[in-house]
DNA sequence: TTTTTATTTGACTGATTGGTCAAATAAAGG
DNA sequence: CCTTTATTTGACCAATCAGTCAAATAAAAA
């Protein structure tokens, strides 16, 4: 019943999860979000409600489908949201309690230094 | 000759590199930066130039002096601040060079974790 | 076909953003 | 004292921000 959604939603979460890795929460926009999916404002507040349910929708379907983009907006989460987003801190203490990577600390520097530019992500850490 | 600064540089810079260390760079505006130094606008922007300015001039401290904010302003840099600005950029990458820490990377992702409540900074890290 | 329901469209809003600048103020030199 | 130089003050600005909503559109149900 009533008109049918013209996206893919999974698609479109790709597509705001990539854009709040490389400029940041805060860095983003919504009218980047608005270019980048190529919907319109309307459309996205329809379905996610605010700027701050894209990300937790973004961030709760890497987690869930543990896709590789899933670090990159953990961190996000960790250094921009969590502070005022209890939700978002939420998510993200509950991730870290069922996590069993060896030494996270590490896979998460790595990710941030590959951020900076500073080493090419997945080349292996040479002791 | 003409009239004395009425500040502390190295305070004003410790504190601005604090707030953007717990709010990162997008997430503080210049009015957050005048409520913590208690300067006011046309001061901040007199002495550092820029936003940018004062985050470079904090950043550039807090690694010349090696202060523990180091860490934060370094993280907040690399995912904020260095694909946007070159001269961020390079700082970064020169402090990398002469980098001398075992193992950085885990470092920094203790740090991130740390700002997301997630462990105790300055904790002993059990294998 | 008509009604009902869901989605799209994009113009609009009030608040906040980084940055500017003329005037006021204070210190030193003559 | 008067001039010169440096800093402070805070009102102001255009641009951008997150979020809203009435109207248009499209699909299923009756």
């Amino acid at each position: 019943m009533g008109r049918k959604k013209s996206f893919n939603t999974d698609i479109v979460l790709e597509q705001i999860g990539q854009l709040f890795i490389s400029q940041g929460y805060n860095g983003t926009s919504v009218d980047d979000l608005v270019k980048c999916t190529g919907l319109l404002r309307g459309s996205l507040y329809a379905t996610f409600g605010s700027k701050q349910g894209m990300f937790i929708a973004a961030l709760k379907r890497s987690v869930a489908t543990d896709s590789p983009a899933k670090w990159g907006l953990l961190i996000v989460a960790m250094l921009e949201v969590t502070s005022t987003n209890q939700k978002v801190a939420q998510l993200v203490h509950d991730w870290y309690q069922a996590q069993q990577t060896e030494n996270i600390a590490e896979e998460i520097g790595r990710a941030v230094l590959a951020q900076g530019q500073l080493i090419d992500e997945g080349v292996n850490h040479g002791k």
